[in-house]
DNA sequence: AGCACGCCGACT
DNA sequence: GTCGGCGTGCTC
């Protein structure tokens, strides 16, 4: 027994709240009470309860006592985030420029947030179909969000999520509500759909023997895991190269190290088959994506950071698994986009990846068939260690690819709007009459993008965007693209009451009917944004194509990626020039990748395929370098171009965006933001400048771009930049964004 | 982000 | 005379 008692020492917490604040506040710990920077504690904050995360504790405080609040309580304390990931969240915070607190919120599963089952509010149709289909022809005129939603719910033919409906629909919560009240909806709470994402148990993935290549590629790998020190790796291998091999071979050697390691798939890509391939290999992988309910995350986690599970594969998130002795991080695609969060912190799952490395001493393995920019302008600098597989592993060839010259198209075919080259035509006649598949791809939905008055050239235009209508002719109205807006196609030109408007342009609708004309006997899908907004339309129409009940395969986006039909020996590339003009330092690099994967799905069976590509531009160095099916020759010239323009990768991006309701005050905002930056070294500053939408949904957009040409003066201008979101008014919104995926 | 406080226009 | 618009400021 001491003769005096310790003094009771007040313990204090720094918190991070999930508030777009940029600084944490202090807390008390209640007598007794211990907590550790990683526990998750429950706050009362300037009137209500939050949940945080301690990321410090102290014995003193400097503010005046009166201020300190106690915290209510310490939330499970077994799920105490790693001090790595605290690490991670707070360059998050710096490189992203968005609170400690909505990084952490970001890296914490939804998971470990709320435990148990967690309810979802849905929409389901109450009214009659019939009646449901009337009541939309009613509102049609007068209320189209009213209108939108209800026919969403009814063709999605069930349940359906008020997010998605939202999102889908673009509006806001009040249609449906509105629609709710008049008893034509219903909101129906349902459990978590459990979209349980079982690894197929048909995938087993075989041990192929490695070809040379392959093994070199894992050699290498191994041995940086080995030296336990953080390195990248670029891992560039041909379509059907063998790459997933390589991965989980790699995976095999950092689990016999007793190392774990996480894949990162892009989202499209996490399905039963993929899980499947590594879950066949590895019974502890631990599988993270959005079907899961919160308490089955929790319990990966609590398996992950007991070491129970060794692998974790997920999409963009996954990169914050908790695991035990991380040894590898796997960006499978790492060309996809889907890796940037396109909402608040918007990082960028790939880059994160390589702090994470970097921070756990940890091996990070790039693979792409087609490298972005970024990357593969790092390995040439020497900053990743590129590893190539340029050859084909299995049965499949690398496929044939035709360029067809538009112009030398007779004018008569190029004015009837659909152009279907003779090349193509006869092609596709020879595949169908062989039983083969063709695969049509145009990236475009719709009839045809522009209405236009041949009289005067006014173009129909949305009211709330600053673009074109979209011709729907199966619906028979004009949509807007961006904003989902509807309306009636006008009789007459509103300008100069011309009485007919022209079909400009060509989009999957009028591709469709147009292969159907020329082909009545031939049995052809569409599979776009349109027709797939029936729950499972998806699956229905890959299946139907897999058992050959389709001849033609009309797409977009859609059908450019990943499927893998043996009997498709034709793919026919529409229009390679689509997205060639759009005013983006990638568009040549998206029309390279597009065409390149687009590409890839000709001939992937023991048939020789055969690739179309229909362009203005053949000349066009990406579309050239697509033909030959050679990304070194892109690359050469892409890394030119980039060079030249100060573009990534030979700058960082910095893009703030302000969006009011007057052009004015969107302008006026930014024109505050760029203040801070103006003149900095090593950078240059775009704009401030009309966003090239510059209205979407009555909001007027202004955006500025920050190139940042060395990593001192990136840090330098988002210090300064840091704080420009809190310029925003009730009226007008700022943006922050590092490494935009769009400038548009 | 939320929420309170506070200052000027159209309504019982 | 009040109800309510949204600008401004603060949160340990």
């Amino acid at each position: 027994m001491t003769l005096f008692e310790p003094a009771p020492v007040t313990h204090y917490v720094q918190i991070a709240l999930n508030l777009p604040l940029r600084r944490e506040f202090t807390y008390a710990l209640p007598p007794g009470v211990t907590a550790q920077p990683g526990n998750r504690v429950r706050v009362q904050f300037h009137g209500r309860k939050l949940s945080g995360v301690v990321v410090n504790v102290s014995d003193t405080c400097d503010l005046p006592p009166g201020k300190v609040k106690s915290i209510d309580l310490v939330l499970d304390q077994e799920l105490l985030l790693p001090a790595s990931l605290l690490e991670l969240s707070r360059r998050m915070s710096v490189t992203y420029g968005c609170s400690l607190g909505e990084a952490l919120d970001a890296t914490l599963p939804a998971a470990a947030k709320a435990r148990g089952q967690r309810r979802i509010p849905h929409l389901e149709l109450l009214a009659p179909p019939d009646l449901a289909k009337a009541q939309i022809e009613q509102l049609e005129e007068k209320h189209q969000e009213r209108a939108r939603v209800l026919r969403t719910v009814l063709e999605f033919g069930g349940p359906m999520q008020v997010n998605d409906v939202r999102r889908r629909t673009s509006t806001s919560d009040s249609p449906w509500k509105t629609l709710v009240k008049a008893g034509l909806l219903r909101r129906v709470m349902i459990a978590e759909d459990l979209q349980e994402l079982v690894p197929s148990a048909d995938e087993r993935a075989l041990r192929h023997d490695l070809n040379a290549d392959q093994q070199r590629a894992v050699d290498a790998v191994t041995r940086a895991v080995e030296a336990k020190a953080h390195r990248t790796f670029l891992l560039h291998g041909v379509t059907g190269s063998g790459k997933t091999e390589v991965y989980l071979r790699i995976l095999e050697e950092v689990r016999s190290r007793g190392r774990s390691g996480i894949v990162l798939v892009p989202e499209i890509s996490l399905t039963p088959q993929t899980v499947g391939r590594f879950a066949s290999r590895f019974p502890d992988v631990a599988v993270l994506h959005s079907g899961l309910t919160d308490s089955e995350r929790g319990r990966q986690w609590q398996r992950l950071m007991q070491g129970k599970a060794k692998v974790a594969i997920g999409a963009r998130s996954a990169l914050f698994a908790p695991v035990q002795n991380l040894g590898l991080i796997v960006i499978d695609e790492e060309h996809e986009t889907s890796f940037k969060q396109d909402c608040t912190p918007r990082y960028h799952a790939r880059e994160l990846a390589i702090v994470r490395g970097e921070i756990e001493n940890a091996v990070v393995v790039l693979g792409s068939a087609t490298p972005t920019l970024e990357s593969i302008g790092k390995a040439r600098r020497g900053i990743y260690e590129l590893v190539t597989l340029p050859k084909r592993a299995g049965a499949g060839r690398m496929p044939k690819v035709i360029v067809q010259d538009l112009r030398s198209e007779p004018k008569e075919v190029q004015r009837s709007g659909v152009v279907l080259s003779r090349t193509l035509l006869v092609m596709m006649e020879e595949r169908l009459r062989a039983r083969d598949q063709v695969l049509l791809f145009l990236n475009r939905r719709g009839f045809s993008p522009v209405l236009l008055c041949p009289s005067c050239g006014e173009v129909v235009r949305c009211e709330h965007c600053a673009v074109s209508m979209t011709w729907h002719s199966r619906r028979g109205r004009l949509i807007c693209h961006w904003c989902c807006n509807e309306k009636r196609r006008p009789e007459s030109c509103a300008t100069c009451q011309h009485p007919a408007m022209h079909e400009l342009g060509v989009g999957t609708e009028r591709l469709e009917a147009a292969v159907k004309q020329r082909f009545p006997e031939a049995i052809v899908a569409r599979m776009d944004a349109d027709t797939m907004t029936e729950r499972g339309a998806h699956e229905r129409v890959l299946g139907a194509f897999r058992k050959k009940q389709i001849d033609v395969l009309i797409g977009t986006q859609m059908i450019a990626k990943g499927l893998d039909f043996p009997d498709v020996t034709l793919v026919g590339v529409v229009s390679a020039d689509t997205g060639l003009f759009v005013p983006d330092y990638r568009s040549a690099e998206r029309t390279f990748q597009l065409l390149f994967q687009v590409a890839g799905r000709a001939g992937r069976g023991e048939k020789p395929g055969t690739v179309v590509i229909q362009t203005y531009c053949p000349d066009n160095y990406a579309i050239a370098a697509a033909a030959k099916l050679d990304y070194d020759l892109f690359v050469q010239q892409e890394l030119q171009f980039r060079k030249q323009t100060g573009y990534p990768p030979f700058a960082r991006l910095i893009r703030v965006l302000a969006e009011g309701n007057a052009e004015a005050e969107a302008r006026a905002l930014l024109e505050k933001a760029v203040t801070p930056v103006r003149g900095f070294a090593e950078m240059d500053v775009l704009g401030p400048a009309p966003a090239v939408i510059t209205k979407v949904k009555d909001r007027w957009r202004w955006h500025m771009l920050a190139k940042c040409y060395t990593q001192a003066s990136f840090t330098k201008a988002m210090q300064a930049l840091g704080t420009v979101e809190d310029l925003a008014t009730r009226t007008c919104r700022v943006t922050l964004d590092v490494d935009p995926s769009s400038l548009m």
